[in-house]
DNA sequence: CGCGCCTTTGAAGGAGCTCAATTTAGGTGG
DNA sequence: CCACCTAAATTGAGCTCCTTCAAAGGCGCG
């Protein structure tokens, strides 16, 4: 199934991408063999037997409040994050004080691999909601990489996946019209919401107008517009951060440049 | 030294990147060990050892002519590329025919990565010179940094680098102005070949205005004006293809946005 | 209930785009 | 070696989409 056709533009062109399953995110339990998330993290495809050599491999939980760092720009890297639950932007500032929403992040993604290739971040990571995440220590991951290949590779794609999905982003800022902007940002955000089990067609949105302008490189006076002439249009009811879509065909045309 | 203070904007975060000690591309010898990129490349750090049981890692060469394709998005990914000499670009296109060029990349950058999360390319690699790349089979890559622990090391920071690149790019493509985007690219392009061993102060691009304006996020005219308007300001002297830099911290002072 | 923050909407201005014409460079063949 | 040809680059003029500045309305939280 094309469940990917609605990922970012050039995701889309990624023929050998594996369907989400869509998992229940109720019971939260310990360990990865029992995490819920697993389809979507770090240990898919693991078998029983590998999985518990897993058990310490993450260290810890750690819950960050809502506005909070969940780490800084500069600071040592230690660690990637699993998301248990919870939401995430990440930004990257510039010395004149100007800052750029790199990404939003949700239950099963994994952060910090900016850290990864100067052993400090370089991006500040926020929680957009109360949240949770898996403390990875690298060095461990590292190390069980190097003797579980599932593990590997898994990571490789994640960290590849991540390369892809700039890509897209690269290719949105440098050649989308503000309304294109917004729509595969809306079919994004519906397609992981889906893939969590949630409902793809009504969410609510956990940032500000302003942050999905830095992300999609507009002023949010222009997020804001485009959102009212969506609704105008019928693609959409808005309702502050509330989202309802009602015609994803819709927003697929615009995405696709054509007219309405 | 601060060889990192040209880089793109979030990279100069990094605090810990090694410099880059500037080297000598002439002779040319077969296996990594010989290798003058080593100090680019994926083998850098590694001792006398553990470079003999890579000679098996470097499968084989390929010449790519100008012009021509390293490989295409859609196709099965099987290796990724170390540019041994040379100078490509990268691109991704949308159903609708526009395209976004993604990444310039020169001798000793690691080309294919791309590839990892879905087993096929997203992206078009393209010589904009008569290139050699070294193919490393990317199963052997894997298996070989399961045995050693620096080559993993280095491959996930090259990863990683590519990332934060990339966030580099997004906060360009998203929050500069022209004449700032054309600055960071300029410095970004000095800083890379000065790394190389070549002039940070003159030297020839490889790609086209519009190429350069893809990357960029803009049109091509405008790049051409702003190429004007660096020269009329005594900052660079361009001749078509031929760059050289006159006032390098002046074009970083029109990357951070002050007015000169 | 009131305050602050977020959002919406309007009107005017500007940076970059589009369209178009001209110049220049580089490659080809006589 | 020169004339020719094509692709790339430059420059101008008008226009458009997005930004900027401003004001008002709405929601949530103490």
């Amino acid at each position: 199934m094309d469940q990917t056709a609605d990922a970012w533009p050039c995701e889309s062109l990624c023929v050998a991408q594996k369907t989400v399953v869509p998992i229940n995110i109720n019971s939260l339990r310990t360990a990865c063999s029992q995490c819920n998330l697993r389809e979507l993290c770090l240990t898919y495809g693991l078998n029983e037997q590998d999985l518990e050599k897993l058990e310490s491999l993450v260290g810890s939980r750690r819950r960050i409040r809502r506005g909070t760092h969940l780490y800084r720009a500069g600071e040592n890297f230690e660690a990637l994050y699993a998301i248990r639950s919870g939401f995430f932007k990440t930004d990257v500032l510039l010395e004149d004080g100007r800052d750029q929403v790199t990404g939003f992040q949700m239950a099963g993604e994994i952060l910090g691999m900016d850290g990864i290739s100067c052993e400090s971040h370089t991006c500040n990571a926020i929680a957009l909601e109360d949240s949770e995440v898996c403390v990875i220590p690298y060095s461990l991951l590292e190390s069980l990489s190097r003797e579980i290949e599932t593990l590997q590779h898994n990571f490789h794609k994640v960290m590849s996946r991540e390369i892809v999905r700039d890509h897209g982003i690269m290719m949105l800022l440098g050649s989308m019209r503000a309304e294109e902007r917004l729509s595969a940002f809306l079919l994004n955000m519906s397609q992981r919401f889906q893939a969590r089990g949630y409902s793809e067609a009504e969410f609510h949105l956990r940032m500000t107008r302003e942050e999905i302008g830095s992300y999609l490189g507009l002023k949010l006076e222009t997020v804001s517009r485009a959102f009212s002439r969506f609704q105008e249009e019928g693609l959409i009811a808005v309702q502050q951060k509330h989202i309802r879509i009602l015609d994803i065909a819709g927003l697929k045309r615009i995405l696709n440049h054509q007219a309405i």
